[in-house]
DNA sequence: TTAACATTTAACACATTGTTAATTAAAAGG
DNA sequence: CCTTTTAATTAACAATGTGTTAAATGTTAA
């Protein structure tokens, strides 16, 4: 391999290079409703999903289409993926600024039939309510929320059944692992809020247990109760708010309880 | 950007397409030393690094020369970059079968002067014995283990640094939040052995507490203590020996305790 | 005034952890 | 043969965290 390698340093033209490279993106939302005043929301997890077109803008049949897929697109030489994701989502929905992670290539001989494409992963969270912002600008593209059950009933454009599911083993384990739920999140919520959050990706007895769950919050590291600041939101009773600070969340498995 | 989809559906070489597609491998291993008989061995990990050659096979000056890199090399259009990371693993090391992981891609514009090259990252863990075997078999080329301390001093090749900085991350998080420890020990191994291992990623006071990792290592659910099998590697008591047996590892940091 | 209800506080039994100490089994050296 | 050495094992105790059940709180709405 070596000599492969050192060939290669000046002549890349000599091997075949790749037709396009992607970025797509799994647009993930929390859907909250409230059944009832004064009590803790129910939360789902949705994705966002568009369909593809029957035609193309010169009226040629479109591939894959009537299809649902992931919104995404061509990079270019001057952009890294990520920065691709961040432009097309700003460009679509005129949403900007928000937390976007990368995580898979999918490179799969034949999985595009339009050529050697591969694609580069990324997943979104985006609150709620910027959404219903952008439906209401441009409701001319087909865009949808699925839930999680609704997605495995879907026929889906390319791989992107492999990529969606992908994107949901990753926002579990980040949800579980990490403090990105705070994306889903306002700056300050209380214990059934996000408690609500992460039941969409768990059903961690633990998680599930009330009091258990409204007693930890309080000891967590990277959690604090903010003095004074009460909220009706979720109860009669006014209830305590949190907010997630800057701490450091390490976790070994063989440190944990099992 | 709905518009630039459907555009490109049909007629990708309209746009610059990359120049290539790169798979790069950082091969983790751990070396022990067993500093005297019959006790715990002590562990470091390393990382394999080629040293780039002066001049290519036809005698040109080679890019980036001199200096140490992370093996790896272009991706064919009939394969993914994951099967190019084992098959370079192979034609150059004779290493066959080894955990391999992607963790990240690289496509920051300039990161590589010959031109647009998406580099796929991915670690192997490869147990020691299996390096010796490769280099008394190819002593030729320039190949050597870098402790993590080692190699901050050391100038890489393009932006191998931050590559190797992210595998690093990768590795730490998986060796604690995964059972891949697994993979650099023998079927069978004592606590002391499995201790050694995660403390090459982690200070974590409750894993370098030799009586609470024993007593520990009895109730994880993904480890068994195998009956009736003991050595005398890492003491001159006869020691228990475990293995992993599989089991689903969920881990939450909301439950976890702190 | 009363019922309803999410939240909060309390209390207890139980499990896990940090810590210290004692015991065990085999090797190595005199 | 006896003694020392050492990693592993076992034991024991206090401190802490968890699951569970129960009661108290504060507000709304009937």
């Amino acid at each position: 391999m070596k000599s492969n390698n050192t060939e290669a340093q000046y002549d890349a033209s000599r091997y075949r290079t790749p037709d396009g490279y992607t970025s797509d993106i799994a647009v993930f939302t929390i859907t909250s409703e409230q059944t009832k005043a004064y009590a803790p929301p129910k939360m789902v997890l949705k994705l966002m999903l568009i369909q593809r077109a029957e035609h193309d803008t010169e009226g040629n049949p479109n591939i894959e289409s009537g299809k649902w897929a992931l919104p995404g697109g061509f990079v270019t030489p001057e952009e890294t993926a990520c920065a691709a994701a961040s432009r097309e989502l700003e460009e679509e929905a005129g949403i900007a600024g928000i937390h976007l992670k990368q995580f898979g290539v999918y490179d799969q001989p034949g999985r595009d039939p339009r050529g050697w494409i591969i694609s580069n992963a990324h997943y979104a969270i985006v609150p709620e309510y910027r959404l219903s912002e952008r439906k209401a600008s441009d409701d001319a593209v087909d865009v949808e929320l699925f839930s999680v059950a609704e997605l495995s009933e879907q026929v889906l454009a390319f791989d992107h059944k492999n990529i969606i599911q992908d994107a949901l083993t990753h926002i579990t384990r980040d949800l579980l692992q990490t403090t990105v739920a705070k994306q889903f999140l306002p700056e300050m919520f209380t214990y059934s809020e996000l408690q609500a959050v992460l039941l969409t990706v768990t059903d961690d007895k633990a998680i599930q247990n009330d009091q258990a769950f409204a007693r930890k919050i309080k000891s967590l590291p990277f959690i604090e109760a903010v003095k004074g600041q009460k909220t009706q939101r979720t109860s009669k009773l006014p209830t305590q708010l949190y907010r997630f600070i800057d701490a450091e969340v390490k976790q070994s498995i063989y440190t944990a309880r099992h």
